[in-house]
DNA sequence: TCGACGATGTTCT
DNA sequence: GAACATCGTCGAA
């Protein structure tokens, strides 16, 4: 029962944060209070009374990948709108001994020290030249969450302009369910690049997570392989992908998986 | 609905 | 120089 490891200074971490300039005057943007400390138990500042803390992030992969699943990621742009979607599909990758991890075999370099910083850092790597995948490091050395797909819940229109600015010409309309169905267009659809590698999104101001309403029950998670990743020999066939059962917006379904739980359950 | 393929450039060997 | 935790389009069925 490992629980309770003391981190972070918390009134120093307040104090190390001099840039927020180009949200600062924005009415939405300063949600803190004039108090001294920032305390994980007393975040309910106005509409934020459910925004998980360092605490949650502080597990280890596998179980933080399922954890993910139900919450709320909510992203706030530049000029104030807030932007929110359904967790509704991750993967666990393990660290060193993973060897579909960009961690595999202890490797840390400057793109992936993302992946070795404290739960509830965030790890975006740019892939094929031109998208961004956006993950969460969790406990474990090297161990991270990759966030897969999410219910658009609200901005939808935000996403939809979002989405198609990466687009070329005007493409036929983007229906909902192809806003934040993959890795890349929902960094895409939340304006996620680069610029929040190795933020902490349990401290961010202009992402966090939300606790959602409900938690998908045990039987409507499924567990199935990871995507593209089919270089990793056995690895590739752990079951490290979990999505919510019969969601629309999840990216990838395994049909096969699915049959099977349903006969042995 | 499905499979093949090209785009595109950073990262690592 | 090769690999890559992807996406959108195209053509066949």
């Amino acid at each position: 029962m490992l629980r309770k490891k003391p981190r972070l200074s918390e009134s120093k971490a307040s104090q190390s944060q001099p840039k927020l300039d180009s949200l600062g005057d924005h009415p939405l943007a300063s949600p803190r209070s004039p108090a001294p400390e920032y305390s994980i138990y007393f975040t309910h500042q106005k509409s934020n009374s459910s925004r998980l803390g360092p605490e949650f992030f502080d597990q280890p992969a596998i179980a933080l990948a399922q954890a993910f699943l139900g919450q709320i990621l909510v992203r706030r742009l530049p000029d104030g709108t807030e932007l929110r979607g359904r967790v509704v599909e991750t993967e666990a990758y393990l660290g060193a001994e993973d060897e579909a991890a960009h961690s595999r075999g202890g490797r840390q370099t400057p793109r992936n020290k993302g992946m070795f910083m404290k739960p509830g850092t965030l790890y975006v790597y740019i892939i094929y030249g031109m998208y961004f995948c956006m993950n969460v490091s969790s406990q474990g050395e090297g161990a991270c969450i990759l966030l897969r797909s999410l219910e658009p819940v609200e901005g939808l229109e935000m996403m939809r302009q979002l989405r198609n600015a990466h687009r070329k010409g005007a493409a036929r309309a983007l229906k909902d369910r192809e806003l934040c169905n993959g890795p890349s267009k929902l960094c895409q659809a939340l304006a996620i690049d680069k610029s929040f590698d190795q933020r902490d999104l349990a401290e961010e101001e202009s992402i966090w997570l939300e606790q959602g309403p409900e938690k998908p029950g045990e039987h409507t998670v499924v567990t199935a392989t990871r995507i593209g990743i089919n270089y990793a020999g056995e690895w590739a066939l752990k079951p490290l992908r979990f999505y919510i059962r019969g969601n629309p917006y999840v990216s990838v379904v395994d049909r096969k998986v699915e049959q099977e739980m349903q006969a042995s359950g």
